[in-house]
Formats: C-alpha cells, sequence, structure tokens
DNA sequence: TAGTGGTCTAGACCACGCA
DNA sequence: GCGTGGTCTAGACCACTAA
C-alpha cells in the first residue's frame, strides 16, 4: 500500500523530471509539440502537482520547455544550451576535458610572497599578510592551453608551501587539503598577447592572442578565497557564455 | 477580515521578500548573522511557508543570502554579484550605460545580401534565402565602444529594407517593428585586433585589442532570430561574468 | 466557458547540525 | 532531542487563452 519507497533518495521533483523526458522520447514528441498538462502529469506520474511543477521548471531551466500561461507547455525547437559554458564555475580540468582534449600540467613555480595591492584589496588581507602563487602550464593533448597564475593567502596553508601539488586539479587539491571550497566567482575577461615569461618559460607562440580570465573565488558565505589569472589560447579553448534575458 | 488585497497585484512572494529586505536593514543585520527561520518568518509576515520559502529563494539568487540545512538561512559576507555580467542578456545600450557612458550610434551600411555557410547553419535558413546586415558603430561618450554587425533574415523585415533606423537600441527597434523577441542567446568570446573596415570607416584605433562577442540570439521557442558579431573595445566596456558552482 | 499555468495556504514527514 | 531547512501532498483561487 503506501509504501515508501525509501532506498531511492533520489528527490521525487528529479525522478518526475526523468519521466517526463522518457515521455518525449516514447512519443517522438517534436519541436514545439505540448506536453500532458500539470494536471495529467499529475495523475500520469503519481505526484501532486508541487512536484510536477518543480519537475517542470527543472526542464525550463535545461531550455527544454517553456510554458505560456494559459496555453500550456511546450517542447523547445532545439535546446541550443552549451556545455561548459562561462557562466558554470568549472575546473581549468573540467573546460579542457569539456573541449575534447587530455588535460596535463607543466608546474613552473609556487612562490610565497607579499600580494600587490589589487590583491591585497580583492582578497581582504590585512596589513602585512602574505600570499602563496601558483604558476603553471596547463596542457591540452600536450598543447599550451591555459597559463595559469593563482593566489592564495598564505593563512589558508597549514604548514609547509609545498614545492609542488600532484593532483591534476588545484580546485580539487585546495578543497581536500585546506577546506576551501569556492561556490561562485566574479570573472572579468581581458584581451591579451603571450609575453616573455609564458614564451620563455612555457614555450607558447611569441604574439598570441590569448584571453585573460581575471577571476575572485568565493565561497557561500562571501568570502573570497582565491586570485586568479589565466591566460586561455583559444586556439584550444573557446569561451562560450549561455545568456539569459533577465 | 480574511479582505483579500485585490488592486495590490503584486505577488506576496515579491512583497515577503521586500519585507525582509527592510527587516534586514531595520535591525541593521550584518555578515554572516542569522535570519529569522522559516516558520518564524512565516508568523513576522503572515504568510505561508511556501511564500517565505519563495521569497527566500529570490533572495538567494541575488546572492543576499545562503542557507545551510540543519542551521538557518545566513546573510552573505557581501553581495559580490555584479550588474550587467555577460550571463544576462542586455542590449549594446544598456552595457554602455551600466559602465556608466552615454550611448551614442554612428550608421555604416545597411545591406541585403546572402548569407555565410555559417549564418545559413546558424539561423536555418533555406536554400536562396537573404540575409540584412546591420553595421554600426556603437559610441560611449563619443567615444568608439563596439563595432556591431547583426544579421537577420529577410524574411524577418516586413516591406522595404531601411536605410537607417532612429532608434538606439536595434533590439527595441526589432522587437516593435518585426516582433522578434529574443530571450536568451549563445556566445563565444574570441579575442580579436582592429581591421581595415574598423580603422577607416569607424575611425578606431588600429592595432588595438577587442573582444569579439560571436551570438546567435533564440525566442523562447528556441527559433533563431539574430546571428551577430560584435567587437567591443575594452578600454571602455569591460566583460564580467558571474560564474556558480553546478 | 473550459482548460491551462501562476500563486497561495495548511499540513506532513524527512535529513541535517548541534547541544 | 530539538530546531532548521528540504521535500511532498491536497486543495484552493486567480489570470490568461481559445473556442
Amino acid at each position: 500500500m503506501g509504501m515508501r519507497i525509501k532506498e531511492n533518495s533520489i528527490a521525487l521533483s528529479i525522478q518526475a523530471k526523468q519521466k517526463i523526458m522518457e515521455y518525449i522520447i516514447e512519443k517522438a514528441l517534436d519541436s514545439q509539440d505540448k506536453l500532458p498538462s500539470e494536471s495529467r502529469l499529475m495523475a500520469m506520474l503519481g505526484v501532486s502537482r508541487h512536484t510536477v511543477r518543480e519537475a517542470l521548471a527543472l526542464l525550463e531551466q535545461d531550455h527544454l520547455i517553456y510554458k505560456v500561461q494559459g496555453k500550456g507547455t511546450f517542447l523547445q525547437q532545439k535546446p541550443v544550451k552549451i556545455e561548459g559554458g562561462l557562466e558554470n564555475l568549472d575546473s581549468i580540468t573540467d573546460m579542457i576535458k569539456i573541449s575534447g582534449y587530455e588535460p596535463g600540467t607543466t608546474w613552473l613555480e609556487i612562490r610565497e610572497e607579499m600580494p600587490t595591492e589589487d590583491m591585497k584589496q580583492k582578497l581582504r588581507l590585512v596589513e602585512g599578510e602574505k600570499v602563496v602563487t601558483f604558476i603553471r602550464l596547463r596542457t591540452a593533448d600536450h598543447r599550451p592551453a591555459v597559463f595559469c597564475v593563482d593566489t592564495i593567502p598564505r593563512k589558508c596553508i597549514n604548514g609547509e608551501v609545498p614545492m609542488k601539488v600532484d593532483e591534476e586539479s588545484m580546485f580539487q587539491h585546495w578543497q581536500t587539503q585546506y577546506g576551501l571550497e569556492p561556490t561562485h566567482a566574479v570573472a572579468e575577461i581581458i584581451p591579451a598577447l603571450t609575453d616573455d615569461y609564458m614564451v620563455n618559460q612555457g614555450g607558447m607562440k611569441p604574439n598570441l592572442l590569448l584571453l585573460l580570465l581575471y577571476q575572485i573565488h568565493y565561497d557561500r558565505e562571501g568570502n573570497p578565497l582565491i586570485y586568479s589569472k589565466d591566460y586561455f589560447n583559444p586556439e584550444v579553448i573557446r569561451f562560450k557564455v549561455n545568456r539569459l534575458k533577465r
């Protein structure tokens, strides 16, 4: 009877979303076709209207459907949302993978230093507080892809400053080692050219047009955690953004 | 008694959101301070839990609060969300205004032409279908800010192709004249340099590093509407993106 | 007028954090 | 064990669309 499925801890709204997607495929629904109404879905899926609406909201966020009050819910012409859009805070490792390449890392330098004025302000450091900067060249199928300069406050590192980090993803390392968990970032995109350091130390082409992703990462409480300047080779990784009308 | 406020057609959840913001200001709550629990807010605001949660969801979307299950709802350290982030589909007119400048337009050309292969594919045109391209230089306080090349299918224009459009915002014009209502866009960002046309016709500096925003705009049904290549002068308009962990 | 999605209420049980 | 936010149900009225 009203036995609750418990072993299955996936939210009902998620399950409902998947059922609806299966229904669309099964019925071979096409662009602009109308989905069953919310009350029909309630009956079909055996869940409340609230849950149906949550499932539809998820599909709407994925740009798979759209709603029109008084008319119904419809299938999008074509889902255009791209994976790996910049509005998603993926690690550079993930960005390289999404682009279809094998990520690699060449370590260039780890140094403890005094922050620049900009770092001091953005990371909200107190007077005299030091920072640690990690400089790496990230590769995609062994080609130079991103020149990464990441800076964190010295106080985030317990004990010695490491000489080298073995993990592929710096984010992963910071999270497991120091408990830094960025949930969002504010980024600025600036055109740039390869400089001497990148050419000589990183083996990048001279006079190559790059995209500088200058960002500050924050935790969910709004504290600045990481200050980074990543120079992307647009021949390897493309910057895409899904933009939405407010 | 249970008289319903009707003249006031603003959603209760919106009103609740505003009340909560007023409460924060009134009580002078600071970073990391705890907000009243959802049940307290129900009593304080005289609305259901669902409405309270909708109001809190709105505040969370604005990066003003964050929730922790089992603990409570807290004020963000500092609202770091930037206005005019690229993830918001603003018109270029708005982008210039947000940057603090007075937008202007220099018309360069409107031409009816055959589409490139790329346009044909992205706009899903049929064989032989023509397009109309609008070329403008957008200015910010009379300085060259954006070199805009916007292309739409010829069939979207009823009657003659105009020689010039007086409205400041092309989006505004397309919406009112032709009913084109983009709701979202997929953009790619590419570094570029000023070319001869921009220097000679647009009066932009030679060898200036630019950001090309290459985008396709879609309506809510998922139909491609506009194909555009906008070249931004980073000295005037900066590209910012709010990035969220998925 | 009937049917659709939008909003709101009242009430329930669960999972999590903490004393 | 208690209070918190997370999820779900049942039921109601409203606003909008189309016949």
